[in-house]
DNA sequence: TGGTGTGGAGAACGATCATTCTCTATCGTA
DNA sequence: TACGATAGAGAATGATCGTTCTCCACACCA
């Protein structure tokens, strides 16, 4: 097995254990186990555990990212449709086996105030997001885009963080109806 | 020394440290320095971790509950501004030196998948929150007030998260606007 | 074939942690 | 004052964890 695909299964192996039962629950030994990887050549690819589990971040970042803005792009009939393809996608993820939270939430209030590098790749996640979102609100015809943004930023982390704690994915709808008012209203200035 | 006086030091101690570093990186010993109180005191008023902390988390949600709905019925002018007042309580609180997010997510993330207890005071402390939101919303002249009372609780979640992670307290101010936006909308349906 | 380096398995190390135990001192009571 | 129960300090225990080290097998090259 050469380097690479050591990684990419140690990054697999991170990302189910890591995000599944938390970080601190999970020890190298089981990532060794897991990912098929000796100890040696783990230690090679990430030099501590801490590393392991920024690039564990890192990728779910990303993937989590492209998974949402694939799905916008492809259902949403119109600008003003996006914000709320967002939500659409936010229910099937909340749906799915295994679902439990964001994983940058968790890990935040897990060891946010232990490592700065966890706590900064949490930022980082949510910053991305943020400007994401600022991109879909920035094609309305409204008065104050970002902040449009913002509002819909707090449903997201709201709806995610419901879901998770509740274990009931419904908790997307309240979150997508109160979107679609946001919307409206900012169409509509009084 | 007596029982009593050992319990509260020890849901004191329990309480800051807990919140302040997560619970897996707080210890045993680290609550009886903090406390004063012998590690065998410790352990005749709580037979192990997860019941301090079980307790711990139980004491946290009265508190802030009762002080949240404290501060509401002495600031609310009206039923209708009672679910803002909702907010300006949340700002607050995210400017509080040592803030670090909401106690039961930050709990529900580290150790919500190995510890059913730990899980359950989180759940017990939204759903009163929850209850506690569609109390104000039953007093409201609205088509749907338990829709408007999970729409509320979303801004109300989202809000700790991003105050948390971002360490900005003005995470409050686009959803105290998102709020007033969605009471408006309810109030008025086309 | 012999030497060298790489990789894996897993033992070892040192630290930490939850929990229990030991020893000693103190205190209320007769 | 003498005794029995209780409490505190902190050592001991047994487990776990992150990280490193040892040992051996195998592949590549002269």
């Amino acid at each position: 097995m050469n380097a690479d695909e050591a990684t990419t299964r140690l990054l697999d192996a991170a990302e189910r254990e890591f995000y599944e039962r938390g970080i601190q629950s999970v020890g190298m030994d089981v990532i060794r186990a897991r990912s098929g990887v000796s100890l040696k050549r783990l230690y090679q690819c990430f030099p501590s555990k801490e590393t392991l589990v920024e690039a564990y971040l890192r990728r779910r970042d990303e993937r989590w990212r492209r998974s949402l803005a694939d799905h916008v792009a492809a259902n949403a009939r119109s600008a003003q449709d996006a914000p709320l393809a967002v939500f659409d996608w936010l229910h099937a993820w909340f749906a799915e086996r295994g679902f439990r939270g964001c994983a940058f939430i968790n890990s935040f209030g897990e060891l946010g105030a232990t490592s700065p590098r966890i706590a900064e790749a949490g930022r980082a996640h949510k910053d991305a997001l943020r400007r994401y979102l600022r991109g879909l609100t920035a094609a309305l015809d409204v008065a104050d885009p970002d902040t449009l943004a913002d509002q819909l930023l707090t449903l997201v982390e709201g709806a995610t963080v419901i879901a998770a704690m509740s274990g009931d994915p419904a908790a997307a709808h309240p979150a997508k109806a109160a979107a679609a008012t946001l919307l409206a209203a900012a169409r509509t200035p009084q």
